[in-house]
DNA sequence: GCTTATTGATTAGCATCCTAACTAATGGAG
DNA sequence: CTCCATTAGTTAGGATGCTAATCAATAAGC
């Protein structure tokens, strides 16, 4: 997360550029506006799946398991690789959904070692009932941030 | 920070707004896009902040400071307000810096309960190192990723 | 002037991320 | 077949964020 709230002024950066020649003002200011927005859509986001006992990972997680219904669930392993987060946070973050009742992770019969893990009916209905207010927040926040002063 | 490593493709995003009527799906493919180019860009810059035994809190902490050279430092409050973290957030990381003695933190005359912290000048030496660098990978970043794949 | 509310900062406890090290199963080399 | 490298998953320990509760100093009410 990109916590600074007034971000620097075009002047404030041509005078640093003038400090740094190599530096690309423009870039900068388009790059500090992109962190800081997205920034604070993921603040919006993640309060929305704290009120729903959820995470933005976790979230994710049941997506891109939701995502691939043709396979018969996914490894651990699978997840960390479309996920972009360390095997062990998929370890807790599996544990706790599991425990929550919204995936089933059973082992593998092909690999002793691998587990299967699929969505519950409860983890897909979860799943349902949360997108359309995750797609309002986004929409408002867009409608809201997209103008000339984002 | 937002994880999913391949986004929805429009296609997938269209069936959903077929579901989810309200949905904007411009607006929330342009609105994915922004939480992962941001999360990438963010992950690289901790990476740099990391390996100069720093993080991205520590260093816009220094930044805001010697934003305001007018004033004789900031309270720990006015970083928290400048800075979108919480109050613990502050002290944690004003403590650090100060260990590594990049700052200063004097108890303020006026108000026995304050603390005044400054940038010491290798605060300020190593806030001038990091600059160049920082502005670099931006620049890098956003030429490599604000074209048409973007 | 004394009591109470507010404010600056810290502490305590929790959540979630990471890397490094570990266990257990698989699979290939000889 | 046996040994060893690889792979799946977990555990352990550390960093960094949060909220709620606490302590101390200031400010405000009567």
């Amino acid at each position: 997360m990109f916590f600074l709230k007034d971000l620097p002024t075009r002047q404030m950066l041509q005078r640093y550029g003038a400090c740094y020649p190599g530096m690309n003002t423009e870039a900068v200011a388009a790059a500090l506006n992109l962190l800081r927005r997205g920034s604070l859509l993921m603040r919006e986001l993640e309060a929305y799946f704290t009120a729903h006992a959820l995470s933005q990972t976790r979230f994710l997680v049941l997506i891109v398991i939701d995502r691939e219904p043709d396979r018969e669930g996914l490894l651990a392993s699978e997840i960390a690789d479309r996920l972009d987060v360390s095997r062990p946070v998929v370890t807790d973050t599996v544990k706790a959904l599991a425990a929550a009742g919204l995936l089933d992770s059973v082992p593998a019969v092909e690999d002793g070692r691998a587990k299967r893990i699929t969505l519950t009916a409860r983890g897909q209905a979860v799943l349902a009932d949360l997108l359309p207010g995750y797609f309002a927040i986004i929409g408002a926040f867009m409608a809201r941030t997209d103008g000339p002063g984002a």
